[in-house]
DNA sequence: GACAGCTGGTGGACGCTGTCCACTAAGTTA
DNA sequence: TAACTTAGTGGACAGCGTCCACCAGCTGTC
């Protein structure tokens, strides 16, 4: 991001007092390159600021230490699965109610999330690896629409019972299970037991996680 | 394990050459107690050579880098969780081929994951972080019965097909889905965004999983 | 039994990390 | 303009993984 021999990216200005809040952002933004390239552990401060063109002192300016850093950069992990399953929900066309486009809705958004935990491994390791005292924010709930990821698979199984696919008394709580299924699917493929697997082999083994829960859910 | 002013355990053998492997043995063991309260990150090697009494240099007679002790910590860790699921499952009665004693045997196997996962989250989260050179080694196979937790989980199924509880044709490969929903589970309400969850809510959740495989398996 | 060779320990050093403290310059407000 | 706050710098510290040189004790051979 940087050369290193001078202080910021643009030469001119020698040193002291970007814009506010770019030093912040760019210490977000470096944090979430490392993790995408090595995961969580990845994201070292003072190679953060290094690329940002700041000495490691000024990140304490910004974040209590190097686990506020971290849950930042988690949080925008998590952001990226979250906009990957929006646009893969999207692409499917079909009203809302018809049991076919809701089933195909639902497969998507299992989709999504294997498809980012697989091409993105780093963050995703990331998204889910909250240091303990930054914890989840467990949703925010909102007047709109939720768009964390399990918001939006909620949303998908409340059109599923819509549609008449899912029984309306089965709801309650099986977005853990679904939830479950997906996430243990993508984690042990990724960087669990079942890393090594052949390509065709993994794609076999997540088809089936996808078919179950289709059946399992009616 | 030791007092920090002795150089080893017991008091009179002052330095240097102790029995064959104890030292290897004595750093795995390290590890392990401290992987058990803090997760893989905590498994340092400088601290578990400090337990076992011996300069940090020593560790690398033994293992070619942290790396390498990880590894052999983590399959320790894994050992733990087979073991545990063993035991588990051993306590279910009932003949093979009986249809409720097959789904209980399944059902053992699952509480013992997450029970294992719940009580020694730091093992649990270790078991599954071998570092990338050193792999699972995706199961020995060999000819008497597959004691690791896929192996179990395997024979779980099996039974259920013996049963005449799952139908032979959904056997094949069901094992992944089916590992997925539960060590999902494990994850998510571990150490991933449940991991707040009170209690009850937390044990609701998880009941859930189990019962949504239960009835997903016919 | 002396001697060579291997094995498994020690001591010291290096560069990297996260973090703390003191300091200072730029921007903001009175 | 003076006082105050904010956001950067510089230097230091301990702890980490790892490398190199060294050396003590065990082992096996002539």
């Amino acid at each position: 991001m940087t050369a290193p021999g001078s202080p910021a990216d643009t030469p001119g200005a020698e040193r002291r007092r970007r814009p506010r809040g770019e030093v912040r952002d760019g210490l977000v933004a470096a944090g979430l390159e490392l993790a995408r390239t090595g995961g969580p552990d990845a994201v070292v401060l003072r190679e953060a600021t290094r690329m940002v063109g700041v000495v490691p002192n000024a990140a304490y300016r910004h974040f209590a230490d190097r686990d506020e850093l971290l849950a930042e950069v988690c949080l925008a992990a998590m952001g990226q699965l979250a906009d990957r399953m929006a646009t893969g929900v999207a692409r499917v066309r079909g009203k809302h109610g018809d049991p076919a486009a809701a089933r195909h809705r639902l497969r998507a958004i299992g989709v999504a999330y294997l498809a980012f935990a697989r091409e993105e491994p780093g963050l995703f390791a990331t998204a889910f690896s909250v240091p303990q005292q930054h914890g989840y924010d467990t949703a925010p709930g909102s007047n709109g629409t939720d768009r964390t990821p399990l918001g939006q698979l909620r949303a998908a199984l409340d059109e599923l019972v819509d549609a008449g696919v899912l029984d309306q008394r089965r709801r309650t709580g099986i977005e853990y299970p679904v939830w479950s299924a997906v996430h243990g699917m993508a984690v042990l493929v990724g960087q669990g037991p079942l890393r090594d697997l052949p390509d065709a082999e993994r794609h076999r083994v997540e088809e089936a996680s996808l078919a179950f829960l289709n059946q399992g859910l009616g």
